[in-house]
RNA sequence: GUGGGUAUAGCUCAGUUGGUUAGAGCGCCAGGUUGUGGCCCUGGAGGCCGUGGGUUCGAUUCCCACUACUCACCCCA
């Protein structure tokens, strides 16, 4: 062939589409119990947008932005992550205007990062994400997380791990990262290269890394919930206790640190280890400074991202069995032209009915339609051929009970709207 | 960006210790009744054996490079 799918892309294809549909379906019924309106923003962005929103030090923006120059040499970026551009949108439409929180969700969106694939690992993936402006309270925190483990609860996925952690606002941790920078510098010795220039640029970073020598270090490193100010460890403790009103199992994990350079306070991971090494199925957490700092008025804000391809993997991996749709009510088998024209005004009408109405496209022996319609599921097939079209009639077959039965073909369409109801 | 594995039909995979026309199962199409699906039987279509080079009388098979896929690191959903 030509070419085939860019590496990193998939197709979604017919034979599995329903399936998107159907956790697609969960995710709009959870959001609308919750709240939550639908929000659609552009696939590309002014790149700036993301240099400011998600930050420059982040690996995101470094090394995996898929960014070019458009025919007027504007630099374009194709959306990496999903927050940024409802924030901008939040701010550009006025939405701090309207009553308070503004709560929002985004559904199958596209996103893309110039990345390796693996297991769970795709350059263009899809997110389900919400995001609520205007409030700081952790009520809100708490309504978040619930949201995304509704819609786990909802699709039958169990087993999943809940962690949770508060990297503090700007005051704790600069706090924090004096005393962390003083703990690594002791320890310097022993950190892998990239650690040592993470100490330089963003030392939080230096808590995720994998590297055996480096986690030993981290695990006595000093935590930043023992830095936190009064106020966040307030919040924080606000947050705990709605997940234990609300019956939510959570981990505390000092060590989630989360890759983007936008949290504060409350960060949070819900984790599957059933989809291979990429097992973070949801990610978010709060980010009280984005809103400023991409040019609109303070304002407090939360949200998440989760990864329909790794929902998808944890779906199968559990064998969790999504309900797929008939594709075919009712066949109208013909023998014949003159059937067949009769045949196809039928097969309209059908459609016309509200019924999944097929007919023969192939120019196929009675046998290979019926054949067809055994494959493509059909419940019932409608057979006209010379004998019946003589006697203005059609032979109804019920394909499971294998019977048939003789109607006159004005009374046929009615026949079956009663069948199927 | 770094490392491991893999590459034969639409799919899952055999195979050739280097030798003529490369196989199976499933799927697809047709026939077995000029009018009846599932089961069964028969037949058919469909492969530059990933690409390029090397060794050889001869390469799908051995060697090298490349590419793609895949898993892991890193990072993240």
């Amino acid at each position: 062939m030509l070419t085939k799918a860019p590496k990193g892309t998939k197709d979604i294809l017919p034979a599995e589409s329903y399936k998107w549909q159907y956790v697609e379906g969960i995710m709009r019924d959870v959001c609308a119990r919750f709240g939550y309106r639908e929000i659609r923003t552009p696939v590309f962005e002014h790149t700036e947008l993301f240099l400011r929103g998600v930050g420059d030090t982040t690996d995101i923006v470094q090394k995996e932005m898929y960014t070019f120059e458009d025919k007027a040499k504007r630099s374009i970026t194709l959306k990496p992550e999903g927050t940024a551009g409802v924030v901008r949108s939040f701010i550009e439409s006025g939405m701090a205007g309207a009553a308070q929180p503004t709560k929002m969700y985004y559904l199958a969106c596209p996103v893309f990062r110039y990345e390796k694939p693996q297991a769970g690992r795709l350059r263009e993936h899809h997110q389900f994400g919400i995001e609520c402006f205007g409030s700081q309270e952790p009520s809100i925190d708490a309504e978040i997380i619930s949201v995304a483990l509704t819609v786990f609860k909802e699709l039958g996925i169990k087993g999943l791990e809940l962690n949770i952690n508060s990297i503090g606002c700007k005051e704790c941790r600069t706090g924090y990262n004096k005393a962390l920078l003083a703990y690594l510098d002791k320890n310097k010795s022993g950190l892998c290269k990239d650690c040592r220039q993470r100490m330089k640029t963003n030392p939080l970073r230096v808590l995720d890394c994998k590297q055996d020598s480096c986690s030993k270090i981290v695990a006595d490193a000093p935590k930043m919930i023992d830095y936190l100010c009064g106020e966040c460890s307030e919040h924080f403790e606000g947050l705990k206790g709605r997940l234990a009103a609300a019956e939510i199992d959570y981990k505390i994990n000092p060590l989630i640190v989360r890759g983007l350079d936008y949290y504060t306070k409350t960060v949070f991971e819900i984790i599957s280890t059933d989809i291979g090494a990429q097992g973070t199925v949801c990610g978010g957490g709060r980010y009280d400074g984005l809103v400023e700092e991409l040019g609109g008025k303070p304002t407090p804000g939360i949200g998440f991202g989760m990864g329909m391809e790794r929902l998808l993997l944890v779906i199968e991996s559990l064998g969790i069995e999504i309900p797929e749709p008939s594709l075919c009510d009712v066949y109208v088998c013909t023998l014949g032209e003159k059937a067949a024209k009769t045949g196809f005004g039928i097969t309209e009408e059908l459609r016309a009915a509200g019924i999944k109405a097929e007919c023969d496209h192939m120019g196929r022996s009675m046998k290979a339609q019926m054949k067809y319609a055994g494959k493509i599921g059909a419940a019932k097939v409608v057979i006209i051929g010379e004998d019946e079209l003589d006697k203005n009639e059609a032979v109804v077959r019920d394909m499971t009970q294998s019977e048939e039965t003789s109607v006159a073909l004005d009374r046929l369409v009615d026949l079956i709207k009663k069948l199927k109801a």
